[in-house]
DNA sequence: TAACTCAATCGGCAATCGTCGAAGTAAGGC
DNA sequence: GCCTTACTTCGACGATTGCCGATTGAGTTA
């Protein structure tokens, strides 16, 4: 969905020398009107106009959510066609659900919310998680070139990578062995097996080895709601 | 270079419901102390304590805009280590150079800051820049593959396409008009040759089509100055 | 155990935000 | 010329921010 959108246009007003300016440049590629986007929020004109013509200068980043937010809900509202226009293809099917969590999580809690039994309990727990890629391993090893192994890695490496379809459980921990960028913690989706080399490899590598019961589509939400 | 990863930490950062746990969340990625980001922004290190506590919960932009800079700067400093694990590969080496522009600005004082020369004067010059493309055209045609078109397009149709390496001067408007997206402005850069089959259609999409004879990187570099 | 680092807590104060509403400007209709 | 629509400008005022310095607490290290 618009997460990524969201994202880019807050951090782009934050990051203006002229965060009206760029308020204005959003609002009126979106096609809103000063007026439309005060009702949404109920609040009047004015603040709108005030922001926008640099009155006040550095607005507080919960006036910067509730702006940006306006302008995607009234779009959303109106059928969603200039966020349609933003949106870009989310990239390999290999790739089933990714995310970033917005403040580091525990991977002990990480572990029970996903209903977990790690395997490794030589490596430590007391790291944090900052997100998660859950992966089909068949189609990841069939379809990805080197270069989208980088798309397994979100936007930080202290994360949770998640295999689904393992058979053997060797091939993943050997993947991520390969590679020179390690997750925080690997975890196997409803195994058929857990290799007794992997779990080597990944104390090894100081990684947390954990696997689950928990089927994708329950995962995806459980991950989604932290 | 990490324009995007400040972008992102930045829209993270407003966007989290609790600002504090993600500036925390990203100094500790940074391996940062509270008391090295405090030396840096030239505050006390109660400050950043204080955000990260959640006692400030709405921070302006400025704040936040300063916090981002000092974690990229410090970085920066020590190696840039943790900024390089974030990098993702520029793409398509058909892409000269992309940028958004913090604020519209009008097509006509865009066609003066690239000393351009407008060719169908009929297209009303009324409209706002919000970013640029630059293209090799040539590149273009024999490497892109049809979604990569989508790459064209940063943020915004509402930009600035540049062709480089224009021989007959009719393919890159050919290209734009198969297109689904149109730009709102298309740039040859010093062209051999401009097609009157393309002017026919820049007209009839209603895109400014324009001529500069300024070299590519010395366009690159007057477009980063906006 | 004393010395030191890293971070959290808190009272306090000036500067700025967040918001309103009234009044004013500019561009179209008709 | 009158009525809308779409903004801008501005005085006012309570709520918050932005910042400091002092203090406390939990870990490290010598």
């Amino acid at each position: 969905m618009s997460k990524l959108l969201r994202e880019k246009i807050a951090g782009e007003i934050t990051l203006s020398e002229e965060p009206g300016a760029t308020i204005k440049k959003w609002r009126t590629l979106f096609n809103i009107s000063q007026k439309d986007l005060a009702e949404n929020l109920v609040i009047s004109t004015s603040v709108i106009s005030d922001y926008e013509s640099g009155r006040r200068q550095s607005p507080g980043v919960m006036t910067v959510r509730k702006i940006v937010d306006g302008l995607l809900d009234i779009d959303m509202n109106r059928g969603g066609d200039i966020i349609k226009k933003f949106e870009v293809e989310t990239g390999s099917e290999a790739i089933l659900g990714m995310g970033e969590f917005p403040k580091s999580i525990d991977a002990g809690e990480f572990c029970i919310l996903i209903e977990g039994h790690c395997h490794n309990a030589d490596v430590g727990m007391d790291r944090g998680i900052n997100g998660f890629t859950i992966v089909d391993s068949l189609k990841a090893i069939t379809t990805f070139s080197s270069a989208d192994y980088l798309k397994l890695y979100g936007w930080s490496t202290e994360r949770a990578l998640l295999f689904t379809g393992v058979r053997y459980g060797r091939s993943p921990m050997i993947a991520v062995r390969a590679h020179p960028m390690k997750p925080a913690m690997v975890v196997y989706v409803q195994p058929e097996n857990i290799d007794d080399l992997a779990l080597r490899l990944a104390s090894l590598e100081n990684i947390i080895l954990v696997s689950t019961d928990l089927a994708t589509p329950e995962l995806i939400e459980r991950l989604k709601s932290i």
